[in-house]
RNA sequence: CGGGGCGUAGCGCAGCUUGGUAGCGCGCCUGCUUUGGGAGCAGGAUGUCGCAGGUUCAAAUCCUGCCGCCCCGACCA
């Protein structure tokens, strides 16, 4: 590709609305544009390298035995409906109507339309298991689209549909896609990390993401420091600590505090001379619209997910002031668990909570010594709060470490959730109707390439790795106006495209500076600078985008010393943390 | 949806308080010079000042409504 010719357009000035340092540099190397909130154009750079990542995939699933399909985007209201997401899924789930007044909706997601492919299709044993996968656009209509393309509505995807006879067969459906993750994501330079996690709104027992290691991701993640055990933040376990033996500590009179516009930790702390850790935090949530309160220690926060997943509602939230004061008959600041209308749950870590203090759901008072059993009812103790650097690893007992990640791609045990709702049965070998077991396995293929751009960058610009770069290498005559120059240019160009390199030629006339501050911009990991005093001896200049590294080549040794730079480069394929296979 | 902010040339911004018909840098076009890390000089083009309504002799500027975008929160493969 000549430069000249490409519609690249670079930009020197940082975008004033990006904020993460991926969002600015793909804007800033030309890879995408803002068409609207949360939807973007890919430029020919940008798209170059969601091609590249999707044939990474492509070649990873196939290599697994999964099999490309291309379902619709438009999917009817019916379908979604059957399996329930209609109602559940929210205000994500962009719907419309088209000119007979019928319902659809844009699709976020496949496991409907797959499902129904199926069930239609596939009745024996002898059919099974399946893997189906594509790759697509969806939508979800996001509150709040952030970072680029890290968080946009319109976005690439590949989605795989594992189907089997038994759980023996899922199992190993959803191990293949494992290992199969592990190789993509190695290939694609990145450094990462499965964890554990909450499964959401796509439902099933058991899931994995996969987490690309950055500060600005927005998962928080815990890993274990000495054991293989990590997991989101969202999913974290933490242990029950020891029930102690409370015999021994004596109950003390329940006492009321006048606390004037004492509300939060911090304020009843300072004003009643404790710590944290002496005080039970009371939240009211609303779980459907019910109210529920979950206790907490001072020092800790509630985890939303824990909750959400114990109660097994959709919605929950922090109630709204109506709701504290009906149930607690106290602005919010002074709810407790004592005389408090409604169901409380506690976190384990109150399991041994003695004398301690709380909101006395009157205003400007709390209590001291309130115990549970005596002064209130406690309907269980669950895990429920997030994890924090002094708990322990819930495998091992060790220490935990945390970080942040970006999630690219997600592996679901979906079970029988989606093939139960929609009758996707087979015939097993007796002849007795069974459901197939789902497995769904998800990646975002722009997701990875901002993610990749966050661990892949200097102040230059982007740092692409060999495989998913965009071009190998770019060829910088320093100044077209000279003839040798661009002539020798040409030359090479010519044979290292014959070579099958994917090769810039920057044949704008502009100043040397001007394309080297280009060609760092856009990442292309090998330079090759035509300049006078080198092609005088015959010579050009190799330039290795990521460690700076400049070699005087001869002309004729050019190409071969590329072919071995690139070939050197690409080998990711077989490196560390690939697969097993 | 709640809170905050922004919308003026392709990009980044000033002008708005105190109304008088729009400016800076970068980019773009022409010419000359220059040519190894975002060149210099000279000349030039480019604006429904987000949209609609109102106040006024006069609105980018004041008022009202709407739209779009960004940030924080709630939410989320």
């Amino acid at each position: 590709m000549r430069y000249s010719e490409m519609f690249l357009p670079t930009e020197r000035e940082v975008p004033s609305d990006a904020e993460v340092i991926s969002h600015q540099l793909m804007l800033r190397a030309g890879m995408i544009r803002k068409l609207s909130a949360g939807v973007y154009c890919y430029l020919p750079l940008g798209y170059r390298v969601i091609r590249k990542v999707e044939q990474i995939i492509r070649e990873e699933m196939n290599r697994a035995g999964a099999q490309e399909v291309f379902l619709p985007m438009v999917q009817p209201a019916e379908l979604w409906q059957e399996s329930g997401r209609w109602e559940h899924y929210g205000k994500e789930l962009l719907r419309f109507r088209d000119r007979h007044d019928r319902e659809y909706c844009l699709g976020p997601t496949h496991e409907e339309v797959i499902t129904d492919l199926v069930r239609h299709e596939l009745k024996t044993y002898r059919q099974l298991p399946k893997n189906l996968y594509q790759i697509q656009t969806k939508f979800r209509d996001e509150i709040r689209p952030r970072f680029g393309v890290m968080r946009s509505r319109e976005f690439g995807m590949k989605d795989a549909y594992s189907f089997d006879a038994d759980e023996e067969g899922a199992e190993i459906s959803y191990s293949k896609m494992f290992e199969a993750y592990k190789r993509i994501f190695s290939r694609c330079g990145l450094k990462f990390r499965p964890v554990e996690a909450d499964s959401g709104t796509i439902g099933g027992s058991f899931s994995h993401e996969f987490m690309v290691m950055a500060d600005s991701g927005e998962d928080g993640l815990v890993f274990c420091s000495s054991c293989s055990y990590a997991a989101n933040l969202e999913k974290a376990e933490v242990h029950p600590p020891e029930k102690e033996n409370l015999d021994a500590v004596e109950e003390l009179p329940l006492t009321e505090v006048h606390t004037p516009d004492i509300r939060t930790i911090e304020e009843v702390c300072a004003f009643l001379g404790v710590s944290p850790r002496e005080i039970v935090k009371t939240m009211i949530f609303s779980a459907d619209g019910k109210p529920v309160a979950v206790l907490v220690r001072g020092d800790e926060e509630v985890n939303e997910i824990k909750v959400r997943n114990y109660l097994g509602c959709d919605e929950l939230e922090l109630a709204m002031d109506d709701i504290i004061e009906a149930i607690t008959g106290a602005p919010r600041g002074f709810a407790g668990a004592v005389g408090l209308r409604g169901r409380i749950i506690a976190d384990n870590t109150l399991i041994n909570m003695r004398n301690v203090v709380m909101g006395a759901n009157k205003e400007d008072y709390h209590l001291r010594n309130a115990n549970p059993g005596r002064d209130f009812q406690i309907e269980a103790f669950a895990d429920l709060k997030i994890a924090r650097e002094t708990d322990d690893c819930p495998r091992c007992g060790k220490a935990l470490s945390f970080a942040r990640g970006i999630e690219v791609g997600h592996v679901f045990k979906l079970g029988t959730k989606y093939s139960k709702a929609m009758e996707a049965v087979f015939l097993d070998r007796n002849g007795k109707e069974q459901t197939m077991i789902m497995g769904c396995y998800g990646i975002g293929t722009g997701r990875t390439v901002a993610a990749c751009i966050e661990q892949n960058n200097d102040e230059n610009g982007i740092v692409w790795p060999m495989p998913i770069a965009p071009f190998h290498v770019i060829i910088t005559p320093v100044n077209m106006n000279d003839s040798a120059l661009a002539e020798a240019a040409e030359r090479l160009y010519g044979s290292f495209a014959a070579g099958g390199f994917e090769v810039l030629l920057d044949d704008r006339d502009e100043r040397a500076g001007v394309k080297f501050k280009d060609a760092d911009l856009i990442g292309i990991p090998i330079r090759v600078t035509i300049g006078p005093k080198k092609l005088a001896e015959g010579k050009v200049e190799i330039r290795l985008r990521d460690t700076g590294e400049v070699t005087a080549v001869p002309l004729e040794e050019v190409e071969n010393y590329i072919r071995k730079l690139i070939s050197g480069k690409m080998n990711l394929e077989n490196s560390g943390s690939a697969g097993s296979e």
